[in-house]
Formats: C-alpha cells, sequence, structure tokens
RNA sequence: GGCGGUAUAGCCAAGUGGUAAGGCAGAGGUCUGCAAAACCUCUAUCACCGGUUCAAAUCCGGUUACCGCCUCCA
C-alpha cells in the first residue's frame, strides 16, 4: 500500500512518491529558541517525528532537518531583559528543547541546523536573489518582491492582490511595496550582527529555512512541515525565495499540524494560559504527553486539559498493562500447536489494519483503536486455560512495535523486586493457603503503599507498579 | 473583506454515499476468599433547514455557532 500524504499545496490526499526512491529528504520549521517551548510546540515535535518514524518503519533512509533559528528580534529581547548575550540565550533554549523533545520520545535529527553556524549560505543566497532582480536593497536592508514571483499565493491559496490589503508598512521599513518582506536587516546600534555585501545586519526570518533546506538536502526536497500558522507568510515566502533562486519546485508535499488550545481556548500570554512542555513532563509521563497528542488527528485542532491527559493515560494503561499480563504469563506458557497459526495470523492482521491507517494520511488516531483492538485480542488470548509461547510473544512483539513507531514504549518493568517485597509476597501466599486472608490482605495493603499493586491470578500471583 | 477549519454519545475521537470504529467515565453481569486485571452486556435519528439519491454524518444549496490565517505565534 502507498503511503498518502494531504498536501496543503494540492489541499488533496497525494501518493507519497519520494524523489529518489528509498529516501525521503524531509525539513521540519523548528522552534525560536528564546524561551522554553509550550506544547504547542511540541506537537508538531510529535507528530513529525511519529511521521518519520513511520517512514523508516516502511523502509526509506529519512534525513530529518529541523532548525534552529537563534537570531530573531524576540531572543535580543529576551537576551536584553536578563543582561546575557544571545548566543547564551540560544544556546541555554536549544539544550532545553533537545531534552523537553527527548523525553517526548523524538528521536534526534539528522541535522539542526543554527541561523548563526548558516550565516555565509544565507547571505550568498540572498546575494544571488538580488542579482536575479527578485530582491532589492535599500539603505542596509535587503528585500524580496513577492509579485516579482509568479506563483506567489499558491501554498495559502491566496490571490497576491487580496494579500495586499493585509500587508502593512512598520515604522522604521523602507519596502517598496508592503507586501516585501525582509532578507536582510540592517543592525541596530549594540546588536548582534554579522557583515554583509549591505552592511552590518542579521538574516530574516524566512530566508534561513530556504538556506539551510538547500545546504542540507537539496534544491527540491520531499517534505517541508511545520505549523498551520507559518503557511502565511513562512512557508509561502520560503517558496517564494528558494524558487526564485533555483527555478526549481521547492517541496513536493508541504504538511501542516493544528493548533492546540487550553480549555478551550487559545494559548497566549495575555490569558496566561502557556503550558511548558517541561512543567507538565515533570508531573506527568512524557509518553503520556505523546499518546494525548497522537491520539487526535494531527490536522485538526486539540484542546488540552489536565481531564483529557488522565483520560489519555488510563487508555494507555490499558495497552500497556495487557503487555505486562502477557509477561507474566509467558513463564506458565508452553509451545503449543493448537490454534497457534490461527492466533499468529489474526495477530499480523491487526498489523496491516495499522498500516493502512498509518498509510492514510498518517491517521495515528485510527491507528491506536487498531492497538485497542489489538489489546482486546490479547487479553481474550490471555483467558485460555493453556497458551502458546510464540503466540505470547507475537501479541508482545506487536504491540511493543506498533507503539515503537508512535514513539511510545511499554515500559517493560524489572521482574525483580527488592527482597523484602519479596519475601512478603511469599508470605502472602502462604497466608492465602491457609486461608488467613486478614494477614494476606494486610500485606497486599501494605505493599499497595509502596507502589506495588498484587493481582491473583489463575497463574499464580501477578504484581506491577502503582 | 479574502482564504481556511471545526460542529458526531456524559467526555475524547475516527469515519467523506450503503445504514454510526475505538478509548475514558458510568451501569449491570461473569470470574475472584475479597480485590485487581480481564471478559460479556448496555448508552447517538452525527448543529439546524432544504435538496439530490433506492440509499447521506458523508454530496449540493442555505442557516447558525465557535475558531484560525491574512501582524516573524507551532
Amino acid at each position: 500500500m502507498p503511503i498518502t500524504i494531504y498536501n496543503t499545496l494540492t489541499r488533496k490526499k497525494e501518493e507519497f512518491t519520494p524523489l529518489e526512491e528509498g529516501k525521503v529528504k524531509m525539513y521540519v520549521c523548528g522552534p525560536t529558541v528564546y524561551n522554553y517551548i509550550h506544547i504547542g510546540n511540541a506537537r508538531p515535535a510529535i507528530v513529525f517525528d511519529s511521521v518519520r518514524r513511520y517512514l523508516e518503519y516502511k523502509g526509506y533512509d529519512v534525513d530529518y532537518v529541523l532548525n534552529f533559528t537563534d537570531v530573531d528580534d524576540k531572543i535580543i529581547k529576551a537576551a536584553e531583559e536578563v543582561g546575557e548575550e544571545v548566543p547564551d540565550i540560544a544556546n541555554k533554549f536549544i539544550d532545553a528543547y533537545l531534552e523537553d523533545v527527548g523525553a517526548l520520545g523524538v528521536k534526534k535529527a539528522t541535522h539542526n541546523p543554527r541561523v548563526m553556524d548558516t550565516m555565509e549560505d544565507i547571505i550568498s543566497f540572498i546575494d544571488t536573489l538580488v542579482g536575479k532582480g527578485y530582491a532589492y536593497e535599500v539603505d542596509g536592508d535587503v528585500y524580496f518582491k513577492p509579485r516579482s514571483f509568479d506563483g506567489y499565493g499558491k501554498l495559502s491559496h491566496q490571490s497576491i492582490d487580496e494579500l495586499r490589503s493585509g500587508a502593512r508598512i512598520q515604522i522604521g521599513e523602507k519596502k517598496a511595496d508592503p507586501l516585501d518582506f525582509a532578507l536582510w536587516k540592517k543592525a541596530k546600534d549594540g546588536e548582534i550582527s554579522w557583515d554583509s555585501p549591505w552592511g552590518e545586519g542579521r538574516p530574516g526570518w524566512h530566508i534561513e529555512c530556504s538556506a539551510m533546506v538547500k545546504k542540507y538536502l537539496g534544491e527540491t526536497i520531499d517534505i517541508h512541515a511545520g505549523g498551520q500558522d507559518l503557511t502565511f507568510p513562512h512557508h509561502e515566502n520560503e517558496i517564494a525565495q528558494s524558487e526564485a533562486m533555483t527555478g526549481k519546485s521547492f517541496a513536493n508535499y508541504w504538511m501542516h499540524n493544528g493548533y492546540i488550545n487550553i480549555e478551550n481556548e487559545k494559548m497566549s500570554k495575555s490569558l496566561g494560559n502557556f503550558v511548558l512542555t517541561r512543567d507538565l513532563i515533570a508531573q506527568h509521563d512524557p509518553e503520556v504527553l505523546r499518546f494525548f497528542m497522537l491520539s487526535v488527528h494531527y490536522r485538526h485542532p486539540i484542546n488540552f486539559t489536565q481531564e483529557l491527559l488522565e483520560a489519555a493515560k488510563n487508555s494507555l494503561d490499558r495497552i500497556r498493562t495487557a503487555y505486562l499480563n502477557l509477561e507474566h504469563r509467558k513463564s506458565s506458557s508452553m509451545n503449543l500447536d493448537k490454534n497457534t497459526n490461527e492466533w499468529l495470523t489474526q495477530i499480523e492482521d491487526f498489523k496491516v489494519r495499522f498500516e493502512a491507517e498509518m498509510d492514510d494520511d498518517f491517521n495515528t488516531a485510527n491507528a491506536i483503536s487498531v492497538l485497542f483492538d489489538l489489546t482486546k485480542d490479547a487479553n481474550i488470548y490471555l483467558l485460555s486455560e493453556q497458551t502458546s509461547t510464540n503466540v505470547i510473544e507475537a501479541f508482545q512483539g506487536t504491540i511493543s512495535a506498533l507503539l515503537t513507531i508512535l514513539g511510545i514504549s511499554v515500559q517493560e518493568v524489572s521482574g525483580l523486586v527488592d527482597a523484602e517485597v519479596d519475601s512478603l509476597i511469599e508470605e502472602r501466599n502462604e497466608a492465602r493457603k491457609t486461608r488467613n486472608f486478614a494477614r494476606a490482605d494486610e500485606i497486599r495493603d501494605l505493599l499497595k503503599e509502596k507502589n506495588i499493586i498484587l493481582e491473583d491470578t489463575a497463574q499464580g500471583v501477578r504484581w506491577k507498579r502503582g
């Protein structure tokens, strides 16, 4: 089955065909590193990481580039406020970003380019655009002229004349046309700056991505992704810059994830309802947050509340509990032939169904529902009086493999507990044999306080951490 | 004004022509010494109006509500 991707450019789901067989060039717009990331920033990180994981699962070699915007007004402002240098602020929040998304199960990108390290490429990119007549310099600033680029508006599906009404010229800007946007900004006094053919200054926001894509992935890439709000103007401008530069198609598939609301309201500073990823994962299992994000289709808006996160935890626990119960059953299983092949075939079917859902524009919500169906089947299998080791292992292997595509672990707990706990469990077993249930319950309560939950089964006592 | 999104059970959420997946929460039952886990059963005329069709949550027209982008906010 081919993978289909909803392409913002065409507003249709399209069959995915990479430029080069077996390889995917993918670029995701990363954060401006001036603060800890909020959960709205976490969404694209998680969503596109799962896209990447699935592509890799399907055998593609994915070159995954995620940039850091480390030179920008907001960073300069943040640096001024705390009296630190821009690079120090950037370094600090890049580290924090990597730590946060790492906890969320996001794989490391192939490359994490930074603006400061790409300066030469950016400057020469701008220089070429000026030379080709797509951009012009005014008093140390350089602007791009969207009107000089034919396809402007094709991503956001806006006609250039409609856009005009929204555009405006801010004080201090010297644009010839309100639509023009900055490629290079002249340095203000004391501001961090780089030397260029137009004097001291720094790059505009959009140009970095065009330059980085070209540098790390080439003139045309397969997938370009980011948050919905980046469609216009950021991605539209990237297309204009890059295609003006190369005369070639910039990206074949454009993917955009939907927004997150907090308690049904937009996250905003004025409402004071920013939820930092860092704070959240300090209190909750980060993978629960990831599971929560993936339980909604990536293009749809998602509403965040503590209650919904709690519900997501309970949902994920259902899958994880089944995995642990399978584990417990392993020791009392043997290699049986009866019905084994039927079960193995059935398990394989779930995998096929899961893939079909992921093939359909990465429908993780439906893929998760397949995981629940698989879980149910596993639970039903565990009702059998006799179980076969290879079926148990097939269930476990499949649950684990499919969760891994989503970037979530089964959270295997070690089968060992400390000696004291062990002897208590042993004592309780003896107590139960002699029908001393008062003592048995006492021990169960005692261990519960230690966050160890005992469950009696036909195959003996089973324990897990609460 | 331009472009776009969303409206499905108490809650979350799939589903774009063939009679409503899945999860959470809740109720009853089975199992259990009691629990837990699990299993079984139960809970929707899909925002509203009209149309097309043998058949619509799904297509068309209209209405309402909420939201996003058009301001370097993922």
